[in-house]
DNA sequence: CCGTGCCGTAATCAGGCTGTAACAGTGATA
DNA sequence: TATCACTGTTACAGCCTGATTACGGCACGG
C-alpha cells in the first residue's frame, strides 16, 4: 500500500483530502502545522507528498528543499497545493523540486488521478521473489528451498527480501541496516553480520550454493548468478 | 538531447511552444494536424509528447490511446494542452494516460517547467563506467574485462573507479588519496604507486591495453582513448 | 511465574588486505 | 655519459575485516 504524507493547514481541506486518498486505497499520515513536517517525511519515508505551501508557522518551499537534500527521501514525488497561482510563484515551486503544482480552489478527483499518476507505470512486484530453488513469498511470509520450508524469523526474512529484491546489488551494512531496521535504529553494523551468519545456516546447509555473498570492504549481495534462468543444459 | 513531439493545430501557439522549447535546448518536431500524430511518433520516438486535445481533424485523446498501445513509446510522458477545462475532461484526459494536463490559457514558462520535470531525477551517471573492453559496475562491485570477471579488493576498486569516473584526467597522488583513502588518511604517497601497480597487474595482463597512464611529475590518469568509441575503421 | 525463542552485543580467530621500506629501473637534464 | 629525481617492483609485518561463538536481555505465551 503506497503511504502519503499530507501537510495542510486547512483542517476541512485536510479532512476532504484523507477521506478521498483513503478510500482510492493510500495510507494518509500527515499534519496541519509545517513544524515537524520534515522529520515526519524522513520518518515516515512516504511515497508521496502533498504540501500546502502557505503555512502559518512554516513555508512548503522550505520543506521541499529540505526533503530534496535528505538522500533517504529526496525522489520522493512531491504536489505542492497552493492558492498562489501566479507566474511566478508556478516556477518557483516546480524549479524547487515539486513533481506537481495544484492551484486551489481545484478539484479533488483531478488531485486523485494526479497523485495516482505517480504510481502508475510501476512494475507490480511480483509477490513471490524466486532464485534458483529458492523462494520467498511475500505475502505469505514463508521460505522454501526446493520442497522443504524453511523457517525464518522476521527479521532475518526481511533481511533476505531485501537482498533478494536487487540480487547483485552489493549492500553496505548501513544500507541495510536502514532498510531492515528502520533509520531510527540503535544497532551496530555488527549486527548485520550474525543475521547473515544466521540466514546462511538456515538457507545454505552442507553443499547448498553460497546465496549470499560477501564483498569484502563494501558489504553484501544476493548472488546473482543463482537469480538467472538455468543456463544451459549440457 | 531530449526529442519532443509536439502536436498543435494553432500555428501561433504551435510557433510560441517551439521556439520557447529550442531555446531550453529541446528538439521540437510536431505536426499542426493530429493526422500522421501517432505515426511521427512512432517513428520519431520522442522522449516526451505535447498532445492538443481538440484538433481539426482528430482526437488527442485517441492519440494518446494510440500511443499507449505502441510498445516502442508506451513509456514516454504525454502532456496535454487544452481549452477543456472541466472536471470530467481533466479526469478522463489523466485517467487515459496523460502525465499532465494543462489548460489554457497557460503560461509558457510554466509549460517549460513542467516538460523539465518529466526529464528530472535521470540519473546523472551511469551505474556501469567502461573503457574498450573494461566495464566497472558500481552497484555490484564488479569488474569485467572481455568475458573474464576480475575480482579487486575494495581499495583497488574504489582507484579504479575514481580514475575511470574521469578519463584522461591527470590526478595527483595527493588528490587520489583524498578521494579514495579519505581525507583523514594516515598513509604514504607512495601508497598510490603501489596500488597502481596491482591494479595494472590485474587489467592489463600481457599485451592488454595500457589503461592507466602514469604522468611523470603529475600522477596517473586513465587512458582516454580507450574510452572512445573505436575510431575510425581504415 | 516460568520457559522459550528472538534479538543485539561482545569476544575471539583466521585470513588476506594494506601500507611501508628498500631496491631496481627509467627518463630527464646538464 | 653521469647524475638525479621519479617511478616500478618486491617482500613483509601488522592489522583490519568478516566468520563464528557465546551470552544476557527482552517479549511473549502458557
Amino acid at each position: 500500500m503506497k503511504k502519503i504524507v499530507l501537510i495542510e493547514d486547512d483542517a476541512d481541506l485536510y479532512s476532504l483530502v484523507q477521506y478521498n486518498l483513503e478510500k482510492e486505497g493510500f495510507q494518509v499520515v500527515g499534519l496541519q502545522t509545517g513544524k515537524g513536517a520534515l522529520d515526519m517525511c524522513r520518518r515516515e519515508r512516504p511515497d508521496l507528498v502533498i504540501l500546502d505551501v502557505m503555512l502559518p508557522d512554516s513555508d512548503g518551499l522550505e520543506i521541499c528543499k529540505g526533503i530534496r537534500a535528505s538522500p533517504d527521501i529526496a525522489t520522493s514525488p512531491i504536489i505542492f497545493l497552493t492558492a498562489r497561482a501566479s507566474e511566478t510563484d508556478r516556477i518557483v515551486g516546480l524549479e524547487l523540486g515539486a513533481n506537481d503544482y495544484i492551484v486551489k480552489p481545484f478539484f479533488v478527483r483531478e488531485l486523485i488521478a494526479r497523485v495516482k499518476i505517480h504510481f502508475r507505470g510501476e512494475k507490480p512486484v511480483s509477490k513471490v521473489l524466486r532464485s534458483g530453488d529458492l523462494e520467498l513469498d511475500r505475502a505469505h511470509c514463508t521460505v522454501k528451498r526446493g520442497t522443504g520450508e524453511i523457517t525464518l524469523t522476521a527479521t532475518e526474512f526481511r533481511l533476505l527480501e531485501y537482498l533478494m529484491s536487487r540480487p547483485g546489488v552489493v549492500f553496505s551494512r548501513e544500507q541495510l541496516l536502514d532498510a531492515v531496521w528502520g533509520h531510527d535504529r540503535a544497532v551496530t553494523d555488527r549486527t548485520v553480520d550474525v543475521y547473515v551468519l544466521r540466514l546462511r545456516q538456515k538457507i545454505e546447509p552442507e553443499g547448498a550454493p553460497a546465496y549470499i555473498r560477501s564483498v569484502r570492504g563494501f558489504g553484501y549481495s544476493f548472488n546473482q548468478e543463482l537469480s538467472r534462468e538455468p543456463a544451459e543444459v549440457k
